[in-house]
Parts: C-alpha cells; sequence; structure tokens
DNA sequence: CTGTTAGCGCCTTCAC
DNA sequence: GTGAAGGCGCTAACAG
C-alpha cells in the first residue's frame, strides 16, 4: 500500500532519493545533519527561547538545505490541533444557487484564516450521509478544531445538534447558541423593512413580497421586516401579496407572474433575493413591462451582477465577505483563546438605490 | 496548550466524560470494551475479511455505543495518506473576478472528489508566501495525496516547479506535463473559432476581439482561434481590432470603448470571457448602441448570468463542472491507482446562440 | 482467526 | 542549554 518500502540504509546526509521518489527529511535527519537531538531541533524550529542562538542557526540552515518541512500530520496527532477549519455547506451540490452569496463569504473565511494560518477543508457531505451522522463526527475525525456551517435549512437535523456541539462553530444565518456555538448574520427584519420603506417613499402602496422557502430561516426574517414597515405606514399586510418561492432565478420569474395577476396589481415587487429579482427582470422585460415605471423591483444580496444587468437592480446589500471575516473571528475566539462562545454577531445591510426603482 | 491533560485514570468503560469535555473514545477503548486487542478492532472495521463474523459484530456493537470514531490524523500517519487534496487557487483573494466561472469546476470536484470518498482542502496562499515556498511544500507538510492548481499564470514561479512535481497534480487550463502532473483545459482556439465564425456567417466583416491580459494561457489561445477562423474564410487580421484587457467587466467596457472607436467601427465584438461581455453590453446600452443591430456581441464561459440577462448573452460554452469532474479522474489515476500521469485532457467547447448575435 | 510488537514523525515532561 | 524517553492513535508485519 504505502509507496515507500522501508528504506533498509538509513545512511547519512541528505537522504533526498530512494529510486524515482523524493523521500521528504524528518525530524530526525535534521538532527542528525546538525549533531544535535530531535528535541533541540523542535526547539529552535518552533522559536523555544530555551535554545542557543548559534545552535538555532545551525538547525536553521540544516533544515534549510534538507527542503526540511514539519509533518503536520504528525505534529497534528500530539498537539491535538490541525489548523484546520470545517466549511460545511449543506447540500451544496444541489443548492448551487445560493453560492453567488456564498463565495463572497468564502472569501471573507479564506482571508481571515490565512492569518490565522489556518487553513479550510471543504466537508464533503450529502444530505445521506447528513442523516447518518452527527454533523461534529465528521469534525472529530478529522480533529478538526473548529467549523462553520453554511446554508442550513431550519427543519435539518443538525440544527437539534449544534446547540449541544462539542466542537467550537460558527452558523452562518441561523441564530443558534451554545457554549461552543455563534452564529453571524444579517439583519434581515431590517434589511427587509429598509427595502419596503424605500418603495413606499416613492409612492408604492401596493407591494409584492416574492420570499424564500420556508425552511431557510432568512425567508422568515424578511417577511417579518416587510410587515413590520408596512404596518409602520399604516399599510394593510395582504396575504395574497407574499409568493413562496425557492430563490432561484426561475422562482423569481413564477412569482412576479403570479403576483402581477393580483388586483389591484401591485406597483412594486421586493424579491428575498437578488436572483431571484433577476429572473422576474427577465420575466418584465418579455412581458414588455417597464421597470420602474410599472413595476418597481428590489432584490436582496447585492451580488456583483446586480450592478451589472441593466436597469441596474436597486437591492439590500449584505455585508457577505465580512460575514465570513466576522465568522472566523468568532471561531477563533473560542479555538485559540479558549473561550467560551461569544455572543453572535449580527451585521446591519444597507440600501443600494440604483435603476430599477 | 492541549485542552486535556494526560487523564491519571486508566479506568475501564466508556470514558466519556472528564470535567465538561467529551474525550473521544480511542480503538483501544473499543478492545478493552470488546474483549479483543486493537489490532482486531482495526481489522474488524476496516473491513478486513480475516475476522470471525461474530468477533465482527461484538466490536463493531461496541464501538457504535462508544461513539467510537477512528482517529483520521493518527490513521493518516502510519497510512502515509490523507484522503486529502489540496486545492490551491491563485489569488483567490485579489481575482474574485474568476471566480463565477471557478465555482461550477470547483462542485465538479466536490462531487467527484466524494465520491472517491476524499475531502478537499482549500491552500491558504498569496503571492509572497508563493514566492518563497514550492508549491508542494504545502501540500507535502499536510500529507496531501494530490492537487489541483488553477488559476495560475503563465509568469508563475509555480508552473516551473509544476513539471517535475513530486506529488500528483492536475493543472487547469494550462498544458503542461510531467510524470506526476496532467492538466484538464477546453479547447480553446476550437472555441474562439466557433465564435467567430459564427459572427462571419451572420455576414459581419469587420469583428473586434476583446482579449484577456496576456498572463493567462486562455488568452492566447483565445486569439490563435480567432485568427485562425479569420484566415480561413480569407479576412484579414488587424491588430487595431484587439484589444488586451482583463476578464473583468470594467475591462470589457473599456474594451468596447476602444474598439468602437476604430474606423471602420467593427460590427461585431468577441470577449473572452463573458464578464467582459456584460460589462461592455452594460455600456452599449447606456451609449443607445443596439444590440445586436448595430454592434453583435458574443462571450466565453456561459457563466449562469449570460442567460439571465436581457438580451441573452450568445456566447461559447466551456464544460466547467465537468472539467472538475475530469480533473478528479485524472488526479486519482495517479494518486489511488499509482499511474503515472495519464494525458491531459481538453474538452470541446460549444456554442450558444442567444440573443446578442 | 487473533494477539504481540513496532513503529509513523513529532512534541513534551523530566533529568542532566 | 540540551538530550533521553515516552506517547499521541492507529496500522501492519509477523507469529501463533
Amino acid at each position: 500500500m504505502r509507496r515507500l518500502p522501508a528504506a533498509p540504509e538509513a545512511g547519512s546526509g541528505p537522504r533526498l532519493r530512494k529510486g524515482e521518489v523524493e523521500v521528504p527529511a524528518t525530524i530526525r535527519d535534521v538532527a542528525k545533519a546538525a549533531g544535535v537531538s530531535v528535541t533541540t531541533v523542535s526547539r529552535a524550529l518552533n522559536g523555544y527561547p530555551d535554545v542557543a542562538e548559534d545552535t538555532r542557526q545551525r538547525v536553521v540552515k540544516v533544515a534549510t538545505q534538507l527542503h526540511y518541512r514539519p509533518n503536520i500530520v504528525a505534529r497534528s496527532l500530539v498537539t491535538r490541533h490541525t489548523q484546520t477549519i470545517g466549511f460545511l455547506v449543506s447540500e451544496i451540490s444541489r443548492a448551487r444557487i445560493w453560492h453567488y452569496f456564498m463565495l463572497q463569504v468564502l472569501y471573507g473565511i479564506q482571508d481571515r484564516l490565512g492569518e490565522y494560518g489556518y487553513d479550510l477543508i471543504l466537508l464533503n457531505t450529502n444530505p445521506t450521509r447528513q442523516r447518518e451522522i452527527p454533523y461534529f463526527d465528521f469534525c472529530l475525525g478529522r480533529q478538526l478544531d473548529g467549523a462553520i456551517v453554511f446554508n442550513l435549512r431550519t427543519d435539518d437535523p443538525y440544527v437539534q445538534q449544534l446547540t449541544a456541539s462539542p466542537l467550537p462553530t460558527v452558523v452562518v444565518d441561523i441564530p443558534l447558541v451554545g457554549t461552543q456555538v455563534s452564529y453571524v448574520r444579517s439583519d434581515n427584519v431590517y434589511g427587509a423593512r429598509l427595502a419596503v420603506e424605500h418603495l413606499v417613499a416613492l409612492g408604492h402602496r401596493r407591494i409584492g413580497l416574492v420570499n424564500g422557502h420556508a425552511q431557510a430561516q432568512v425567508s422568515h426574517e424578511r417577511l417579518q421586516g416587510y410587515r413590520q414597515a408596512l404596518e409602520e405606514v399604516g399599510l394593510p399586510f395582504a396575504p395574497e401579496l407574499v409568493y413562496e418561492a425557492d430563490f432561484t432565478p426561475e422562482g423569481g420569474r413564477k412569482g412576479a407572474r403570479a403576483l402581477l395577476e393580483r388586483s389591484p396589481r401591485p406597483t412594486a415587487l421586493f424579491f428575498a433575493s437578488d436572483l431571484m429579482a433577476l429572473g422576474a427582470l427577465r420575466y418584465l422585460q418579455e412581458q414588455g413591462i417597464a421597470v420602474p415605471q410599472e413595476v418597481a423591483v428590489v432584490g436582496f444580496d447585492d451580488i456583483e451582477l446586480a450592478e451589472l444587468v441593466s436597469p441596474g437592480l436597486t437591492t439590500v446589500r449584505q455585508r457577505r465577505y465580512e460575514m465570513g471575516v466576522t465568522a472566523v473571528d468568532l471561531l477563533m475566539d473560542m479555538v485559540a483563546q479558549g473561550h467560551s462562545a461569544p455572543a453572535g454577531r449580527t451585521l446591519p445591510p444597507e440600501l443600494v438605490v440604483r435603476e430599477t426603482t
């Protein structure tokens, strides 16, 4: 199985080649070549103070010559931490649609994690495996130091397990708390209010909502914000003006069609995702319905395309990159500092007015 | 440093709690509880045939009770493979723009890797670190079984190192070969020809090209295809009709503006990425230039938005998901089968005609 | 069929 | 300041 049979000749010198394959130098090789013990090499390379300066220099030099790289796996076995964080994206393969949003969060995570010297592992999970194996067993088996969970549905079994997680975890979008669990999300209620208030200020009185599916936490929150804003200005809440879609362009299209059949016809449509708004925009154009003259449109997220289409999409910007960064900060507070879970963080979204309103 | 001091009491039973923290059961705990040796546990759980059926059952049962999960790190240390592949995206944090394209490739990778039981680790690298550390040192240190390299510029130092890589590696977009290196890419020459031939068939004679930057391998190939197609139909190659941009919407915008100032003005524009085409489309709309009546536009990639904008973007589709899947297949051929690098794979793109031509 | 014996490469008390 | 010894949790010969 192993690529290399144990080398019989434990000769001295940089045992660099064995047949065709390069054998990486171990700490022992360095020790031998530098004429010190492995202990000293370990200390010298890991920056402990109790090593004579000239010894350290010699060790470093030899290590460089030998192209020595500490074996992270071996180190992890003894230190019991891997400098690795798991990124668990529920249904990553099917819910592709989410990922315009996700990507930016991922950048934030990746950038910040880099600063801490951690790497990110994309856990390969799927609904079946997910049903069988507690989420943290994935992580525990791999000795991960923590995890970030993304795109969890509220009815996912993991939600239950999460609060009692023994592993430092940050959940995106769902406000879960536990001694080892924290969260980061946008203030979706506020964001939705921003959108609706903007529409109301523009004179709209019948405002439709095309929402995400009910298993997404954010859908509830955005609906709530929508209702709040309406109530605030004394507008009635009309259930027939709410359409439950699924965040996809196709869903947005259907939602637009359905809502525009109501009478009196709404003069504005608020979508719980930009992708839906974009799908609807396309539909409206096909139907020859003028935006924003006949129907105003507001999206949610502010994905890059929002400003690339014409007319440019008015939308509620989520601080996606910052969500990633914040997730890591919260996580590192638990992992590195060993604190128990800090309070979750709720980031304020902001309205970006373009040409669809 | 370690979270748990060595437990002094090595009592029997499922030593499940120590203070607040749950201590995962080890193979030794299972062995003890099942009344067998650790070897037997290992064999039973790993499906070796030389274990009595009732012994196996007992072991499995005990393991389940104890919530035993093998420590992957420990296993990796001895087996010398980690069931983990590195994904190295050059400049992931700054070249954000690439990633509409990347994401779909990533899905392909992730899905296929899951079938093989592997996970993917996102290597955190940056230009600085990249200049200092040979690419495979990242991987070797973490004992990765292989790597997939994405978005490499032709002038990146890694390109040199790659051919001699001791680690199974698949490069996306750059046709590198070595005993342990293979590649996957689209047939960019052919793709560009498809685009230009389509335009020519539509009667266009002056066709501009807004290309990517010169450090991208694909730019050269697409330029080549552009020239080939021109030559084929006896059209002259006019250097002033080629603009070197950078794959971004902003670059596409600039390219469109520059090229449309040439006289006689080109009647068609071919962009080396959809993102550039989209940026240009936006510009053309602002300028009141009718697409496709006054200027026809063709993109490259077929990212999801291409069909979401209106007019829908005519473009050259790359099989992005399939590129990911293929990359993994090539890689696994080296990693699991232990073959030396199989020939690289070049996937045929296809023309998708929408409304901009 | 099962157990004993050695490590994998590294870090870490504990002596010197 | 440095080294010797032990062990992290697991797999893999090699005996029985």
